[in-house]
This record gives structure tokens, sequence and C-alpha cells, in this order.
DNA sequence: TAGTGGTCTAGACCACCTC
DNA sequence: AGGTGGTCTAGACCACTAC
């Protein structure tokens, strides 16, 4: 596995046996780091449901003798997949697929906190959940056909007993079969833990658009605030592997007591 | 520099002249790797100005001989301040501190971007600066001592001639001394680059607190829009080296025809 | 051609966890 | 005791930039 990339095979390494990558391999100008490809590899591992979300993946060790390389190459991708959040390494114990089921920081997506810094754990109220053709926009957003079926959810968020977030949620048919309300009612925990073991669809970034909007009557009525009234709009696109968009959600946040959290660096 | 923390003297390595940091060094059971302190020491040379935002820092090689290290633990040290975008690496050129006056990127602190991604250039216009006894509030926020002097700064930004941004402020004044209404009038380009080539004050990392709120009087005259307009609420607490802050800003954003952009990963 | 960061290897040892 | 990730080293070579 080595001097895959531009140079006539290298004179000491006892190499052979080369592995699947080196078939996508170019010797082309355009160069590509060993371990740049034995994260792909391990990317299609987790793809392809190989290693589940929560279960452990081989050691480095074991890695390194699958895929020919040392160690430290492996160790490298590895980081590099531990800092996008796709793994997360415990040491003495082996490395993980990250989940977004026992994940105690799960306010990865959800940034709401309140004033005072304590946590109050939040409750959802299912309001609908229905299958339809996607609109136009939508469908732009999700990267489908116009009028290919989707799931739309609308539910509300209370924290602390009180009304603070009002949900709109799509998700593509085609991926999300079988997604009913009862199925949705049942299950205990964040929605992107049940899409996780339910669907097999792990989001693993987002995108949001923040604006302030005033309350139009519907929102005003599940909010339980004036019309005009001041609220949050988010407006996030979430991707999973292979940066491909599976969900839009548009939610309104009224931020009483409430803020919305954002760390710049 | 081997065997810093709870070994007894390493075997092999031909070691002596230990650099200043081990005077910090503890050889209690609290472990500190060695690129960590590498670390400390490189951030050392920053926060004193030794090199300054701009500017080269030395090779690796160089590095790795003046702490006596080997050039793999220097690199991780590097690493870990790139990707807190305290140093920009360039391949072939050589590692240099970062700053926010070329750095083309400077919308890494403003988060305000137009529906259409066109990419406007945006218009400070002064309103006000004068120095006063710091508000109790604030002077918490940027742990001085209530009452202690600061200044306070107050203006808008226009976004292809539309005022968009009105913000407040909040500086300590015993930093940014001899920091005036005509100095800030002069000074071509960002604040932050300002107040790093002419203060010696480099913004590291922000937090924000984003709500919606209702234009108050004051602040919709500013802008522009009526009173009880929903506005995007920004409150930035910025920090420099060692985690101090030196800035509360407050913004109130008009998100029409702009969005706040906010990354989740 | 020389210098810089970037990659890759092989091996040693350490810290942490489990059995 | 044995496995896992984490640190550190020394050395080779590659890619990029400058002179």
């Amino acid at each position: 596995m080595r001097g895959m990339n531009s140079n006539p095979a290298s004179t000491t390494t006892p190499n052979g046996t080369a592995p699947a990558a080196e078939a996508a391999s170019t010797p082309s100008p355009t160069f590509s780091p060993l371990y740049q490809q034995i994260k792909a590899l391990i990317t299609q591992g987790l793809e392809s449901g190989e290693w589940k979300p929560g279960e452990i993946i081989p050691s480095e060790v074991e890695l390194a003798a699958r895929y020919k390389v040392s160690q430290g190459t492996v160790r490298k991708a590895i980081d590099e997949l531990a800092a996008g959040n796709l793994l997360v390494r415990r040491q003495g114990k082996g490395t993980f697929v990250a989940t977004h089921n026992e994940d105690r920081v799960q306010f990865r997506f959800l940034r709401l906190l309140p004033d005072d810094g304590d946590v109050h754990p939040h409750v959802s109220r299912l309001l609908e959940c229905r299958r339809l053709r996607a609109p136009a926009e939508i469908a732009r957003q999700l990267d489908l056909k116009p009028a290919d079926p989707v799931v739309l959810i609308k539910r509300l968020l209370q924290f602390d007993g009180v009304t603070t977030v009002f949900d709109e949620i799509w998700l593509p048919g085609a991926v999300f079969r079988g997604l009913t309300a009862e199925r949705l009612a049942e299950y205990k925990g964040p929605l992107y833990a049940m899409f996780e073991t339910e669907f097999g669809t792990r989001m693993i970034r987002a995108t949001e658009k923040i604006r302030a909007v005033a309350a139009d009557e519907t929102v005003a009525q599940f909010l339980d605030v004036a019309q005009g009234f001041p609220l949050l709009s988010v407006e996030r696109v979430s991707y999973t592997y292979g940066d491909r968009p599976v969900e839009v959600r548009r939610g309104w946040y009224v931020t009483t007591g409430y803020f919305y959290q954002n760390d710049l660096s």
C-alpha cells in the first residue's frame, strides 16, 4: 500500500497484495494521501453498516494489518473521523461508532439553553405525521424530484412545561418507509436516535439559517404567544454520509428565558 | 525533555538542559503530554509578541531543536494550534501567526449572509465612541471591577447600502488606551484587525447568545424599521489568549434578505 | 537546489481498562 | 497479564515554494 502515487515502486518496502482501494487510486497528478484513502475505506464500513452506531470497530493494529499500512496511518485516518464526530475514541477500550443514543451531548443539534444554566430535559409533543408529495422548495433542498413522496412531521417541544419550539420536519419518503405517528409516539428519546436505530440513517452534520420573524397566526397559537411576537426562525438541512441531505427542519423558537447558543472559533 | 512524568530517567535518551517549562511540570499523578507543554510554550511566544500576527514562526525542525524534542512532537503541537486558528500552515513556505488582517475569511466572526449567496462587502458607520465606567453587568462579563473604565462604541453596518446591523461594543479601557473616534474613523478594515495591529489584542474565540427580540424605539430608528419589528439579538463575548474576555458586543440584526449562518457538526 | 510542511514507517514505551 | 488507545522518537521520502 505504499507508493500509490507518482513514484516508481519504492526501494526497500516488502510490499504486496494491494487492498480493494487500489482500484480507485489514480497514478495521475492528483495526489491523495494514504490516510485519506484509509479514511474513505473506514467510512465505507460505517455507511455499509459493517460497524453500527454504538459498536466497537477493530483495533488500530487490526485495521493496519487489514489495509496493509502502518498503525500510524490508520491512526491519522481515525483521528480525522473522530474530529468529525463519526467515531469516538476511548482510551483502553477501543474506538466506537458515534451514536445519537447514549451520547449524553445531544445538545450538539439542539442549541437552545435556559438563561440560568440549569439543564431542563425537554418533552416532545407530536402534532401530526403524514405523507405527501414534496413541494418544489423541499424537493430541491432534499435533492429529490418534485412531487416525490416525503414525510412531514409537526411537533412541539416543551421546556420545563413551557411550549418553546414548533418544528416542521421534512424527510424523504423513500428513506423513511414505515414511519408513522404511532412509531413516533412509541419511541423514547431524541428523533435522531430513532432515525439511526430504526431507519439506519445517521445525521452527521447540518447547516442552519437563522432569522428573527414575527409569529403568524398558526404558529402563534401553537406557541401560545401573540401574533407578531418575535420568534427565532431556524431552517436546518441535515446531511448523512456522503453529504446527502436527508432532513429539512423549520423551527420557530420562543426566546424568552432561553437563547440559542453558538461558539465562534 | 523526555520522561517528564512519573518515570525514572529513561534509559537511552541523551537528555539535558531542560527548557523553561520544566518548572511548571509536576511529577505528580497529573499527566501532561509533551506536545501539550510545547503547545503552551508556543502559545507563550504568541502571547508575548515574540511572533506577531502575520509573521512566520520558526520551522518545525528549528523549534524541535530549541525545545529539545522530536519534530513529530512540535508537529502535533502546531497541528492543534492550527486547528484552533492560532496558526496557519502553508506547505513549502512555513507556519504563520494567524491574523484578522489579510485573512480573507473574516466571516468567521460575522455570520450574516444575503439570501442570494452573493458577497457584498459591508460598510461601517461610527455613531459614537466614548469612555465611561463599566455597568455592573458589563464589568462582570469582562472580568473587571465595577466602575472600572471601559470604552463604548456604537456603530451601524450597511450591507449593499442598507442598514442591517446596530452594534454596541464594550471594551476594557485599560487595554484599549488611546482608542478614540478619530482613530476608529481613520482605520480601514475590520475592527478586529485594528485591535490586533493597534492594540496588540487578538480575538481568538467568542461565544454568542442569540435571541429574537422586538425593536425598541432607539434601535428601530437606527435600523429604519418600525418599533416592535423582529430583530436578531446577538450578544457576544470575545476572548483572547488565556481565555481572557476582552470584548462584549451586543448586536441587533435586521434579517430580511439576510440570515445568520451556522454549521452544526 | 535548498528549505518548508506533509506523509509514512517501525518500534518503544506509557496510561487506561478489563479479565 | 494482556489489550487498547496515546505519546514520542528517528529517519526516509514526497509535495510545494522559493531563489
